[in-house]
RNA sequence: GGGAGUUUAGCUCAGCUGGUUCAGAGCAUCUGCCUUACAAGCAGAGGGUCGGGGGUUCGAAUCCCUCAACUCCCA
């Protein structure tokens, strides 16, 4: 069969693809074997995949395909979360293409709009998981607002309600004037933006005095209610308890003192908006002053402003200037760089504003959840993450937890016309609960009105790992038990707190056990000069672009060589090219050994037998390497053990050394052996490159319905014969001593040159004599006693070697160039024993360091004896 | 403003609890090769006073102090 010189991934992948899924080998039901379980933290149902999602599901397939090949039981849980404030603003934008409000149609209209919308474009991103070779098991694909997950959602918040550690309060809150809700902490975005400070005076109450304050805001003197200094501040104190009017309205308001004003900022003189900054809003409780909102929800300015009412607050602050100049209040303008906050989701400038809103107690639930990753219950890959996690953990806030949206689970509260609430799973068993607690209300079940707001997502995403086995309806089924607690989760660090942190709050308060063992933090992939990638920017490729490029295998490759832990990844398309090339290596190996014909009647020659012993253990040398590399997470290391593997020990070595003569056959025993080995090897690599792997395995052998490598298992490290790997480190360098003197020399390869040892009282390893003489074309090898005349020599370990040659010898060079080696080797000696001479070393280093010394020592003292003895020949 | 982390070859990174004289890898670079598995390749080679300074030690990329630069997180 005529097999292309080029791999061809497209040919290849959808093929297996396919072939796996008809077979239902990603899917998983609980049996006897050990479980290996990993949710997929989940995308956004609006989103597309991008390369952050690429290495993040590229390393959770490794982990899976790994543990199956290892007979465990592995399940990966697919799935997507509804995302609300993303995906309701992408169905209310397309409803106003269509001419309909959002506010024109009903809460159930709007979710059926929603749900359409979902169906339609919610799937793109598991879509393209496939592409990649994503082996989750698709059967189990499970979304935030399923009725499983959903009712989950639900039932906790009944629960924490019940527990008391969830409240209704007016609270400041990050507002998304754009999105109309209110959002988290962590679903804000600092930026550092360029602004001004603009300097305003504010006259004294019947004095003609005035004081001045600094402000990036001055829009919101309008909701002030206070002045505030220093105590100690001494330029001040004459104003304390005195009152100042508001620029431009006139209303009086109070100089207070409190501790809390930073003197060197600005004028030392704060003014305090309560109602709009969140320092001001605590200030304004301690001191109890009012607090005047002047922003609308869309964030207008309301009645309440006095002025500009109607106007958007960016609008505000340029109208506002002019106004406070001829009032005469504005007295200096400066450039002034500071940070504000911006929506993750809308990317609109977040107004602190106080609001009545659900929020979630975090104290208790974080102090065992900060316990189980201080004590490595779970461990943080890398390990620096702990810190990040302990400063959140000792320093978390409340969380916010209605969101005032349609799209997502509606808060099971019910209230009554008089402000009562009644928390229940529905407005039946709310009305249940209001008749048992009060049997003579006289409210019905029409007066029950459920609360219009939503939970926030997360509120979904933090019982993902137990919700997607129905472990909160059904703490006792038999899935939550076999599945849970899952093994690894693989994100990106700036999810720590919305997913690991949580999932984790949500596994011990539910489970009484945590959600994973192992959290892998993934870099964030970059591109090639250090950017975030962004859809804004541009930088990002296309990854199913790529995929078509390079292939699945090469990008999933490109990205893991060089992804360590952690690490941010510059990301350049010649990754990808290098994971290409290398399946086109393995490609290339395969055509080779497919293009051997076998001779039954041939024994297997010396060389072929002594190579297949050797690779073998190079191979299981290879695997403990590569497990280790597993056990610490070092995926990239890992995948680097098993590319020199194949590339350099595998093709340039081992398949040299057994490649029969040009148009002879190979004998059966050699070929066999070498069909072993390569199914280890792609078998080994399986897991990062699953379609040429299973492409080369079919093409390999005959393999009866089922024998396919994803499930096969995966070759374990025996014990190694140390010996022969040591012998060859030897043969390998006088191979590449003898490939630096024809290089050198200009001997080309095709000439056959002869090779000498010297003798000598060492024993002379000549293990891989027979190697050597294939690899260099040496036509014989003999032992000589004397330095023959003629030869060009080099020096391997303490052996000397001559390769005899026509040509004339340049005596000058080669005597310059034993002559360096000699010196390096002398000073080397020297280094070595004045260690050995210090007293102090001797005495205080450990044995064997001592030992070791010594042997370098003795190496290099008999070295510097063939050495000089091989210049004296050439000065005679 | 508070905290954490990083700084080793042109690039991306290894280098564990201090112990090989030229500090390793991959990629990139340079040189020579179309040697029929592979030019998406083969064979060679060059490249770093381990951010600066100081200290501890027989011995420091590795431990301590200090300075500098960069990055991230939090407010």
């Amino acid at each position: 069969m005529e097999i292309s010189s080029k791999y061809n991934p497209l040919l290849t992948e959808n093929k297996w693809y396919s072939h796996w899924m008809a077979k239902g080998y990603f899917h998983s039901v609980p049996d006897t074997r050990e479980p290996y379980t990993i949710v997929i933290p989940p995308p956004n149902v609006t989103g597309v995949l991008h390369m952050g999602h690429m290495l993040n599901n590229t390393i959770q397939d490794v982990l899976v395909r790994r543990a199956r090949m290892q007979g465990k039981n592995a399940c990966w849980v697919p799935g997507t979360d509804h995302a609300s404030i993303a995906t309701e603003a992408k169905v209310v934008n397309k409803l106003k293409q269509e001419g309909i409000d959002k506010s024109s149609i009903s809460r159930e209209k709007f979710m059926e709009y929603a749900w359409e919308w979902r169906d339609k474009h919610g799937g793109i991103i598991l879509e393209q998981l496939k592409k990649l070779g994503a082996s989750c098991d698709w059967e189990r694909t499970a979304f935030t607002m399923d009725e499983t997950l959903s009712e989950s959602v639900i039932d906790t918040f009944i629960d924490l309600y019940n527990k008391n550690l969830i409240y209704r309060g007016v609270r400041m809150v990050n507002w998304d004037p754009q999105a109309l809700t209110a959002v988290s902490d962590e679903e804000v975005i600092y930026k550092e933006v360029r602004s001004k400070l603009y300097y305003i005076r504010y006259k004294l109450e019947g004095e003609n005095d005035f004081i001045t304050i600094a402000t990036t805001r001055p829009e919101t003197i309008l909701g002030d209610t206070a002045i505030c200094v220093h105590p100690e501040d001494e330029r001040y104190s004459k104003f304390h308890g005195k009152k100042v009017l508001v620029p431009l309205i006139n209303r009086a308001i109070p100089i207070i003192v409190d501790a809390y004003v930073d003197r060197e900022f600005g004028t030392g003189a704060l003014k305090i908006t309560p109602a709009h900054d969140i320092n001001d809003y605590y200030l304004g409780i301690k001191h109890k002053l009012p607090t005047i909102d002047i922003f609308e929800q869309n964030g207008t300015l309301s009645v309440a402003a006095t002025l500009l009412v109607g106007v958007d607050r960016f609008e505000a602050r340029k109208q506002i200037i002019p106004l406070l100049e001829q009032s005469g209040n504005l007295v200096k303008t400066e450039d002034y760089t500071n940070k504000i906050g911006f929506s993750e989701r809308t990317d609109v400038v977040i107004e602190p504003k106080l609001s009545l809103q659900w929020f979630m107690k975090m104290e208790d639930l974080a102090k065992p959840a900060l316990e189980v990753v201080e004590n490595d219950t779970v461990k943080f890959h890398p390990a620096k993450f702990k810190n990040i996690y302990r400063h959140w953990m000792e320093n978390v806030k409340d969380w916010c937890i209605s969101r005032q949206l349609w799209w997502g689970q509606q808060i099971p509260v019910y209230y009554l016309p008089n402000g009562e609430m009644l928390v229940a799973k529905s407005k039946q068993q709310a009305y249940e609960k209001l008749r048992a607690e009060q049997p003579e209300t006289t409210f019905t079940i029409n007066d029950l009105k459920q609360d219009e707001d939503v939970v926030d997502t997360w509120f979904s995403s933090w019982l993902w790992p137990i919700s997607v086995f129905d472990g909160i309806r059904n703490p006792e089924n038999e899935e939550i038990k076999y599945y849970y607690p899952t093994n690894d989760l693989v994100t990106a660090p700036d999810i720590i707190f919305f997913w690991v942190a949580r999932m984790i709050m949500a596994g011990l308060e539910y489970r009484n056990e945590i959600p994973f063992s192992n959290v892998y933090y993934t870099g964030i992939v970059r591109d090639k000069i250090g950017r975030k990638m962004s859809k804004t920017l541009g930088n990002s490729p296309d990854p199913i672009d790529l995929i078509d490029q390079f292939g699945a295998d090469g990008v999933r490759v490109g990205m893991l060589l060089t992804a360590p832990a952690g690490n941010d990844l510059p990301f350049d398309d010649s990754l990808c090219e290098q994971g290409r090339n290398f399946s086109n290596k393995i490609w290339n190996a395969l055509r080779l050994v497919k293009g051997w014909k076998t001779d039954q009647t041939i024994e297997q020659p010396e060389t072929s037998a002594l190579a297949v012993k050797w690779f073998t253990a190079r191979l299981n040398q290879a695997i403990a390497e590569a497990d280790e590399h597993f056990e610490k997470y070092r995926l990239s290391d890992a995948l680097m053990t098993l590319y020199k593997l194949t590339w350099d020990d595998f093709c340039s070595w081992y398949l040299e050394m057994i490649k029969p003569a040009l148009n002879q056959p190979i004998d059966c025993f050699t070929y066999a052996s070498t069909i072993e080995l390569f199914e280890s090897l792609m078998k080994l690599l399986h897991p990062f490159m699953p379609f040429i792997t299973e492409e080369i395995w079919h093409h390999l052998g005959e393999r009866v319905d089922g024998d396919d490598i994803i499930m096969a298992q995966l070759p374990v490290s025996t014990m190694f014969d140390e010996n022969i790997l040591s012998q060859f480190t030897f043969a390998e360098e006088v191979i590449n001593s003898i490939r630096k003197i024809r290089a050198e020399k200009n001997i080309p390869y095709r000439d056959a040159i002869e090779l000498r040892i010297k003798s000598s009282d060492n024993q002379i390893d000549s293990t891989f004599n027979g190697i050597i003489a294939k690899l260099c074309n040496i036509s014989s090898i003999q032992t000589v006693d004397e330095n023959p005349e003629g030869t060009f020599g080099f020096v391997a370990r303490s052996t000397e070697f001559f390769i005899p040659v026509s040509q004339n010898i340049d005596i000058e060079a080669e005597i310059k160039k034993l002559t360096e080696e000699l010196n390096y080797t002398k000073g080397f000696l020297l280094s070595v024993s004045k260690k050995l001479s210090n007293e102090r070393f001797v005495a205080g280093a450990p044995a064997d360091v001592v030992d070791l010394e010594r042997k370098k020592q003795s190496d290099a003292e008999s070295r510097i004896k063939v050495l000089e003895k091989q210049i004296r020949s050439f000065s005679n």
